[in-house]
DNA sequence: GTCTATAACCGGATAGAC
DNA sequence: GTCTATCCGGTTATAGAC
C-alpha cells in the first residue's frame, strides 16, 4: 500500500520503441498543459502539437480525453501518498493525523481549484475512467484506501476491531466528500473546507470513541455491517449484467 | 412547501404572444426526447425541429441544454413532491414515511437510470444550472428540503427541537447521497439502492433516539453547529469574490 | 426591442489510407 | 503507428424580419 509512482500500464499495447517514444511524450504534454492551462483549455489537438504527433495518433494511445486526465489524476495523487509520509512520522493520534493529512490533500489541490469543476464533471459519468467507483480507477482507490488504512492502523489511538476493518473504506469516504465540498467551496482561500476538516475530524474522533462504548454494539455492528456490503457490491458491480429478467 | 408546479420563470424574457409559443415549444419538445431519448441522444438539434424553430433562436430562449434539462429536472420533482402526498397521509412514523418517500423517488427515477449517469455528469459541474448546490437549483432545492421538513414535522416520532431545525436539510443531502448510490448501482433493478435505504433508514431512525438521549447533547449540539454554519455558507458562497488578496 | 434564421466555429471523436 | 479528412453536436456571430 501507499508505493509511489510505480510504473503505470500504458492506456494502449505499445509495441515499438517509437510507439513508447510517442505515448510517453503525449502524456507529458497532457500533464504540462493541463497543469497550466485546466482540463477545459487544454484541447486535444494542442496536447497533439505539443506532442509532436497528429491528433489522431493521440487517440491511438490514449482512447479519449479523459483517459489522459487520468493519467494527470494519478500524478497528483502519488504526490500526495507520499506527501503524507512525514505526517505519519510526525504525528501518532488518529485525529492529528487525519487533520493534517486532509489539510495537505486540499493544498496540493488548491492550484487546480479553478477547473476541478470541469474535471470532476467528466468524473462524475459512471462510465467515466475517472469514476472513482469505477474499476479503471482501482490502482488509485486501493492506494488511497491503503493509506487510511495505514492512518488507522499504525496510529496510537484505540479502536475496536471490527470497526477498525472499515474505516480506512469509511475514512475515504469521508475524504471523496471533503473533495466534494472543496470543488463547491468559492470562499477565499478555501477556508471553509479547511474548517470543515477541522471540525469533521473533531466529531469523526468523538464518533469513534462513542462507537467504541461497549453498548453501542449493537448499531455499531449494524452500520459496519452496511459498510461492508456496500463495498462488495460495488466491486461485484462488474460481473453482473444478466439474470435481469430472471428476477423481475 | 411543496406546492406542486407553481409555474416556473421563462428563463429569458418572454414579451410577445408569438414568443411565449416558441418558448414553450422548445421546452415541451425537450421534455418529449429526453424522456424517449435520453440526455446525450438528444441533441439541441433535434429539439429545435421538434419544436419547429431554427437552432439559433432556441439558443434564444434557452440559453444552453443544460437549462432545458433543468426544465425536466423540474417536472420531475414535482412529480415527486405529489406523490409523496399519499404516503404522509398513510404513514405517520418518521420511519415508514421516509422508506417510502425514497423508495417511491427512486422507482420513478428508474426510466431515466440508463442515462441518469450523463445528466448527473452535466450537473457535477459547480457552474452549471443543474447543481443541485446552486442559485439556479434553489426553488428546486427549498421544495425538496420543504417536503422532509413537513415528513420530519407532522410525524409522530419525537425528536429533539435542535435537531428537528436541521433534519431536513440533512435529510436532503441523505437523499442526494441515494441518488448518487443509485447513478452507479447497475443491480438489476437496482435492488441494491432498494437495500441501502432500508439499511440506511433504520440506521437513521436508531441513530435519532441515540441523538435524543440527553448524555449525547453535547455532541449532537456540536454536529447541529456544523451543520448549521455549512448550510448557511453554501448561501454566501455567491456573494463572496472580491477580498481574495486582502486575506492573502 | 423582440424574434427568427442561416452560417460558422470549435473541439472531441472516428474512418480509413498509407 | 501515423497521418489527413471528416463527422458530429454544443455553442456563437450576425443579419434580416416583425
Amino acid at each position: 500500500m501507499s508505493k509511489v509512482s510505480k510504473p503505470r500500464k500504458q492506456p494502449k499495447s505499445v509495441k515499438t520503441r517509437k510507439g513508447h517514444q510517442s505515448s510517453t511524450n503525449i502524456v507529458n504534454a497532457a500533464l504540462e498543459l493541463i497543469r497550466e492551462r485546466g482540463y477545459e483549455e487544454t484541447t486535444m489537438r494542442a496536447i497533439a502539437d505539443k506532442a509532436g504527433v497528429s491528433l489522431g495518433n493521440a487517440y491511438h494511445y490514449y482512447p479519449s480525453k479523459a483517459h489522459l486526465v487520468q493519467a494527470f489524476y494519478h500524478r497528483l495523487h502519488d504526490e500526495q501518498v507520499a506527501a503524507s509520509r512525514p505526517i505519519l512520522e510526525a504525528e501518532s493520534s488518529l485525529k492529528a493525523r487525519l487533520v493534517e493529512v486532509m489539510r495537505m490533500k486540499i493544498e496540493r489541490l488548491a492550484p487546480y481549484h479553478e477547473f476541478a469543476g470541469a474535471l470532476f464533471k467528466t468524473a462524475a459519468d459512471p462510465k467515466s475512467p475517472l469514476n472513482p467507483f469505477g474499476d479503471e480507477s482501482d490502482p488509485v482507490r486501493s492506494d488511497s484506501v491503503g493509506l487510511f488504512e495505514e492512518i488507522v492502523t499504525t496510529s496510537k489511538t484505540r479502536i475496536p476491531k471490527d470497526l477498525a476493518a472499515e474505516l480506512p473504506y469509511l475514512l475515504w469516504l469521508y475524504n471523496m466528500g471533503i473533495v466534494l465540498f472543496w470543488i463547491h467551496d468559492s470562499s477565499p482561500r478555501q477556508r471553509r473546507t479547511h474548517r470543515l476538516i477541522e471540525q469533521t475530524v473533531e466529531l469523526l474522533d468523538k464518533l469513534i470513541s462513542l462507537a467504541s462504548n461497549p453498548l453501542m454494539s449493537p448499531v455499531r455492528k449494524r452500520a459496519l455491517r452496511l459498510v461492508a456490503d456496500l463495498r462488495d457490491d460495488i466491486r461485484a458491480d462488474s460481473l453482473i449484467d444478466s439474470a435481469e429478467t430472471a428476477t423481475t
